[in-house]
DNA sequence: TTGTAGGCGTTATCAC
DNA sequence: GTGATAACGCCTACAA
């Protein structure tokens, strides 16, 4: 029913090269019959089938996405920086979304390989031994975004946060406004990003010359509710803390409203900091201090970096890349 | 590099049918090279290529999806569960994010039409008649997502939220609470949604024998400055509103936001409903009574919706295929 | 039960 | 400049 090059070639009274070399802009060929036939491509409603250049050329112009949710506000502005750069790059996203099940992770691996896409852009959290085995072999460029590997390997690079400094940043600022007792509400358990930022935490007390005691330390989930069950675990601390930094902003949007039950003044009684900056971090109450994540900026590294691998492996190079981006601190009402 | 059918064949001493049928699992060949075949692929790594499958088939399994924005929670949710129930039905799924930008939405359309999606959803605010244009000819089914489309047409169907019914819930419920000045702050200029909550509004009004008042009605953008900026004009009237029902949440949270700045305490000054239920509403301070869109139905809805009529497509028939579904309402703080 | 041949819509390499 | 012809990897009659 659609429109072929050879019905075009048909109409026109040509062979299907002359025009296919006419709607590619070849220059071996007549200006007045590249004229003619791209007229008559439009008035006939040609679309060029990608499917079938892609057959020939090998390549797709499209990019995969494998996370873990979108519902998640970090990871849909990430998802939105990609497709933005994506395009302006010529190149499609086909998204999958895994809700971190490691089955549906690898369904959507296999996936994205049947369809040949060009390169792989990953935002889930951990990549374990089994899922890694489908990277491995898929044969072209997978960049991890803030997704701990736990080795290396050949085709897998990686966009990352520098979380260590940016759980010190969090952490010195409090100390700064004169807290001793500070605490952490960790991510998902095993996180390493979470553990970075602890590392940072820890650091950051060390220089102050605060011993860092661990019953200060406490689990959460990386969600709101994670947040929302660490603040009573705090309160009923024998010495509870001033202040607390979360492992990411909808934790400490947890614990504010938790917070709010309890009745525990925010940052009077307990001073919060947040990590990631969601649009959201400054609309809540009291708002949301915060380490800020270059999300778009990581978003476009990841498209870069998988269309400048895609682009080397002919040239045989191995350009180990892994790009460490940092972030800033953005002060609101929630440290005091 | 990547191994085919032909590979196999050539491995297995067979012809590349008997690959392929062994492959799709026909039950014209026998058991025993099946399995061989079968096992052999697995261990070569063999991956189908999607694309030389789809050429033949016509199909591609994958579906295009047309968003404005991802970062909007309300859009990230009905995507989600677009992707979610695409998945169950062996479907992946190419976003496009337009930013509302005309442009950008022709060029997502064409590209979507050149990867042959069986299927197009389409989640953005109008569709203007150039846009449509390019929509027709698609030759596949195309749904809109509570998106307006200024006229019916062939291959448009629709998946949308009964807007009237849902303003009038959060205007009744304002009525009930005792308001007599109750505001609207609309959405973007021109927004068919908006409208429509704006008559529910206005229906809710005159039952309860109010008349509507044109000054309390005032324009917002539908994202979070559109009610900070609408707050003040709103208080500058002569006689102020005691209650705003607000486009969506997002509205609703930005007047928060502002009523915050201006000293003036929800509910007890002014009370404020919004529209959409994003997760959020329940974390802002105080939490914001709104009414609920039911986002997950609609996205499967969507989805269930271009399958039946691909699937139709060859019976001929013509079902003009228009799902409404309707919200409820769910009372928070910020009524009272 | 298996093999052969043709075609899906392109691009690319030859000749003419 | 233009036209055959052969790929790309798969499915599917039709033949054997």
């Amino acid at each position: 029913m659609t429109v072929s090059i050879k019905d075009i070639a048909k109409a026109a009274g040509v062979s299907h090269s002359t025009v296919s070399r006419a709607l590619s802009d070849s220059p071996l060929i007549s200006a007045a019959t590249k004229a003619r036939i791209q007229r008559l491509a439009r008035e006939m409603g040609y679309s060029p089938d990608a499917l079938a250049r892609s057959l020939v050329m090998g390549r797709t112009q499209t990019i995969g996405i494998v996370a873990t949710a979108i519902t998640d506000p970090f990871i849909a502005e990430v998802v939105q920086a990609i497709e933005q750069t994506a395009y302006t790059h010529g190149y499609s996203i086909i998204l999958t979304i895994s809700n971190a099940e490691p089955d549906r992770e690898i369904a959507a691996v296999e996936m994205l390989r049947s369809k040949r896409v060009d390169g792989v852009i990953v935002t889930s959290s951990r990549i374990g031994s089994l899922y890694r085995e489908h990277l491995a072999r898929f044969g072209v460029p997978v960049v991890l975004l803030n997704s701990h590997r736990e080795q290396s390997g050949p085709y897998t690079f990686s966009v990352s946060m520098d979380n260590q400094h940016g759980g010190y940043l969090a952490t010195e600022h409090l100390v700064r406004r004169g807290h001793r007792r500070i605490a952490y509400v960790s991510g998902a358990a095993g996180s390493s990003d979470s553990l970075a930022r602890q590392e940072g935490y820890r650091r950051a007390l060390e220089e102050a010359g605060v011993s860092v005691d661990p019953a200060l330390i406490v689990p959460g989930t990386g969600r709101a509710e994670g947040g929302e069950r660490a603040l009573p675990r705090l309160l009923d601390l024998a010495e509870p803390p001033t202040a607390v930094f979360c492992y990411n902003d909808m934790t400490a949007i947890g614990l504010l409203r938790a917070a709010r039950q309890h009745n525990i003044a925010v940052p009077r009684d307990l001073a919060v900091v947040g990590f990631d900056d969601i649009p959201f971090a400054s609309y809540v109450r009291p708002s949301l201090t915060t380490v800020v994540q270059p999300k778009k900026e990581m978003g476009r590294l990841a498209v870069e970096m998988v269309l400048a691998l895609t682009a080397e492996e002919k040239n045989e190079g191995d350009p180990i890349s892994n790009v460490v981006v940092r972030g800033t601190l953005v002060v609101r009402e929630s440290s005091g």
